[in-house]
DNA sequence: TCATTATATTCATGAATACGTATATGCTCG
DNA sequence: CGAGCATATACGTATTCATGAATATAATGA
């Protein structure tokens, strides 16, 4: 059930889940496999973000179950791990995007 | 639609919310939240954290939208803003709760 | 094994933040 | 206005974390 007392633990692994998905760089790593899988390489391309720091945003990812990981010969390719986490961002957003409406309305109504 | 791709700024505003759910503090004053609305020294009492601490986290719940809050006198009650904030915890608590029992699937199917 | 390319990790540093203590603000009552 | 309680903010500190530069690991081919 969802209403139940999530204990101390769990408290923390959700928090962890979240700071996974609360910085930028990573977001826009997720936003550029939503388009599909990308080796390092690519996305480090991609997002203009050095190598190093895609490298360690793709492993928080991964210790957190956001992205899957698979290597090809040389190159290790990433995806998304499932829908879920689209589901995440997309409830968010979803949110934003009404508050922002909510403040054209505003504006536009007013002038 | 959900594909789109987001902007610079929307990528700051949803890190920012995901931040503002990436506090085990925080996210143990939703679940308090949960179960009706509070004011803050209910939930010092509730949580045991400092007056302090609970009132710059709410402070950060209700910047992000989280929660709402209303004056009662002397007292601030404060409430969830809505259903989706418990969604997005539900999401990733499923998605815990899932990889929790994979393991001891594993654990108990070996004994 | 050596060279090369792709990816991961280490190290140092600056920025952000959670927390406790102390203090300020806000409301109510007299 | 002054006392008293509820809530919010300021300050100092310890910790976490994102980042770039440098280095290490891994796989491929000669």
């Amino acid at each position: 059930m969802a209403n139940r007392r999530l204990g101390s633990e769990m408290l923390d692994l959700v928090a962890e889940r979240f700071k996974a998905l609360s910085d930028r760089a990573r977001l826009a790593l997720l936003q550029e496999l939503r388009q599909g899988s990308r080796t390092v390489n690519e996305l480090v391309a991609a997002t203009g973000m050095g190598q190093a720091n895609v490298s360690r945003h793709l492993s928080t990812l991964h210790a957190n179950g956001l992205v899957s990981r698979e290597r090809e010969g040389v190159f290790v390719r990433y995806a998304l791990a499932d829908k879920d986490v689209l589901k995440l961002c997309d409830i968010v957003c979803g949110r934003l995007e009404d508050e922002v409406n909510e403040r054209k309305k505003v504006i536009a109504g007013r002038g």
